[in-house]
DNA sequence: TAAAGATTTCAGTTTTTACCGAAAGAATGA
DNA sequence: TCATTCTTTCGGTAAAAACTGAAATCTTTA
């Protein structure tokens, strides 16, 4: 029998779940990923319906949903006719994984819009001065961001981890820096 | 009158609303604050009411909301009864200001959850091991990554700025380090 | 290529969330 | 302290999103 059984494994699922609501997730998606995630062998789509107490339909969107993003895989097992699924639990890879994939569909539309915007706006005089900067930051913000966000994505993750670990120490590298209180 | 007279002050307002709905803020919230981020003036409730057609009560939620962000300020011009508000324009502070709420209403809980549910597994030998693993497995990243993030927003921006403009070369400092493929 | 097994799509329903407008509540000033 | 002006709260409604169950579609294998 599965996790679904252990009254903690239930609490973290269902804690997931909440938690999917308020990010991009729906409760199905995240609980879903957080039964995958416990358990320590794969599961078919009817295991996990039986376990989440939820409608096979659902099932088949959330773990749609769940390859969206690139952290369940699809498993065949041999002589098996349905497809079973684990979830990934290398939690950087996680981690990786979500942002990326959120960066996509949030970020890089915002600043298509924006540069589309930018554009326009070049081309009309009418338009405040105060407005225009604003729009203008707002983008070049953004871009700067998700730019920093793409080169650190690219390193390897021992070194991202060592990064990690180095916490605010990293700011020794830069001249001049130090704790808060700054202009 | 108002930025809302722009078509593209009104593009942007909208499509910021329509992200905020992809966040955790509701459209009325996130074009509220697009609407102050983009007027060179402090507006006042009626004002806002008037340029984005939405009701008096709805403005004063947002505006209440976007205050609990940290966001926006209450502005009291002499000789005037009513309240007016004005955006934070330094998209740095803003950007910190989210990121710093979000954190203690979404990630701060699931922490304490997991330390709770990790408690009560320690106490419980029926629990399969692989399942207390995980869930201390998923504590230990988050607050890892959290514990990094309360680090580093602690440095002065101009630090952080520099740090950003490193980009990927910030992983020099690590001995062994490069591009990805690692393992 | 037909039957069985498994997955996906979709129209309808339920649940949740956002929003409105009226009424209550504060704050200001006469 | 009583009007006046402005803000917030709150019950009800409208809109959006999630979820279900049945039907359609795809896959496998006999």
């Amino acid at each position: 029998m599965g996790v679904e059984r252990y009254p903690e494994a239930m609490e973290f699922i269902l804690h997931w779940g909440e938690m999917g609501t308020h990010w991009g997730a729906n409760r199905s998606v995240a609980q879903v990923h957080a039964l995958l995630y416990l358990s320590d062998e794969p599961l078919d789509a009817e295991a996990i319906c039986a376990a989440l107490d939820i409608a096979r339909s659902n099932v088949s969107t959330a773990l749609k949903e769940l390859q969206g993003y690139g952290i369940i895989n699809r498993i065949h097992k041999p002589g098996e006719r349905r497809d079973f699924f684990a979830a990934e639990t290398e939690l950087w890879d996680l981690f990786m994984a979500i942002t990326a994939e959120r960066k996509k569909r949030e970020i890089d539309p915002v600043i298509a819009k924006l540069a589309a915007l930018e554009e326009r706006m070049a081309h009309n005089a009418d338009l405040p001065a105060h407005v225009r900067e604003r729009i203008g930051n707002m983008h070049q913000f953004i871009a700067r961001l998700t730019g920093w966000y793409e080169q650190v994505r690219g390193l390897k993750k021992s070194t991202l981890i060592a990064l990690m670990n180095l916490g605010a120490k990293v700011a020794r590298f830069i001249p001049g820096s130090g704790k808060a209180s700054d202009g």
